[in-house]
DNA sequence: GGAATTTCTTGACAATCGTCAAAGCAAGAC
DNA sequence: GTCTTGCTTTGACGATTGTCAAGAAATTCC
């Protein structure tokens, strides 16, 4: 009876305990994606901690509090874009029904995440290089990377059974192919280059039917 | 004839001020080479003019005597960068006799490269992915992009040619993809992950031959 | 409703940043 | 020789950085 109580009442602190993990945790992702807002700004070479308060509706106080420093603050956020950021293509790849289909759908979708999207893209590529000087973000980097790659191979792969066919190159080659196409259209987009998009878009459309 | 001693005294100090301007040049090589070292260690955003200073030579006043500011001296250091790295492979390219000979040379140098100098490269990748945030720096890093990118198609061309064939895919492509390719080994590199050159070059060895 | 705890604000700290100016130094001009 | 000129050192400046601690405010608990 005794023990029934005390087990009860260790259920209960555990369930209170895990709300306010959870509540915790709910405010570390706002933040983080107040702090994004900055650093897709200025880049985290440029990006202090009072910068990112005084751009959100937070003090600079509460970053402290939620985040043991600026790295795990930025890993956060880093971990948080990620899960935005891999599933973009999926409704399309799902849907499709024809390699037109699949073909426009994906297209559209590029040439949208690169116009609308394109200050969290070159953070992506900011913080991906930070990695190669940064230990703390190495794990994070990695994971990430890897996600796209697969996110990338899902389209192929799609693509290529929609035709009855199968890539003619690893998930790896294709996603360092694709990488290295947006980030380069990227740059052009982001010096006002009008013609970064539409030419992306025809390399791609050029390319994907000759590979998959 | 006073005319002719004008014109003389004028030619003489051309020819000087154009010494002056030569040293003056060399000097800022010599600065930006120093530099380089420590912006290679620590990447851009951790990189000061003083810990530069202190890691060289030379105090850190010099460096503001020959740099308008930061952002002269990284784009000196860039390009003086680029000078030493679009060459690379020439000398596999114009000596190469045959397909076989012209990939293992270029695969050697390939790994040579990524083992030795992979500070340089992570910088190089650094500071691409600043350019996104800085006009400052956008100009001399599309021309390094584009230098690059010639680089890569000479080699596939030429590999291309010894097999009297032509490369498959346009130059802007066959870059996306060895720089996409390139990036990735060097993090895996830089993680001490040692699978990391033999995988590049298996990955190469397969690629170039269905490509070119 | 009062006590305890969590959350947030504020201000201060030591360190470091880019920049600049004054003074010292060497070397070539005359 | 002196003098000018260009090169270098040094130290100081205001601003900004990450971090922390003390206390206010809000929330939760009994």
């Amino acid at each position: 009876m005794a023990q029934q109580v005390a087990s009860a009442r260790k259920r209960v602190l555990d369930a209170t305990e895990a709300l306010k993990e959870e509540k915790f945790n709910a405010r570390r992702l706002e933040l983080a994606e107040a702090a994004l807002e900055t650093l897709g700004e200025l880049g985290y070479a440029r990006t202090s901690l009072r910068e990112i308060a005084q751009n959100s509706a937070f003090t600079h106080g509460v970053f402290h509090y939620y985040f043991r420093d600026k790295t795990d603050l930025i890993c956060c956020c880093v971990s948080h874009y990620k899960a935005k950021c891999v599933t973009r293509y999926d409704q399309v790849t799902a849907s499709a029904q024809s390699r037109e289909e699949l073909m426009e759908g994906f297209l559209a979708k590029l040439a949208e995440t690169l116009r609308k999207e394109a200050r969290m893209h070159r953070l992506w590529y900011d913080l991906r290089a930070q990695a190669l000087f940064e230990d703390a973000f190495r794990k994070d980097v990695v994971e990430i990377d890897k996600s796209l790659e697969n996110m990338v191979w899902r389209i192929a792969s799609r693509y290529a059974e929609l035709g009855g066919k199968r890539p003619a190159v690893s998930a790896g080659v294709l996603y360092a192919l694709f990488d290295g196409l947006f980030q380069n259209a990227l740059l052009k987009f982001l010096s006002k280059d009008d013609g970064a998009i539409p030419e992306l878009l025809e390399e791609v459309r050029r390319l994907l039917p000759t590979i998959c």
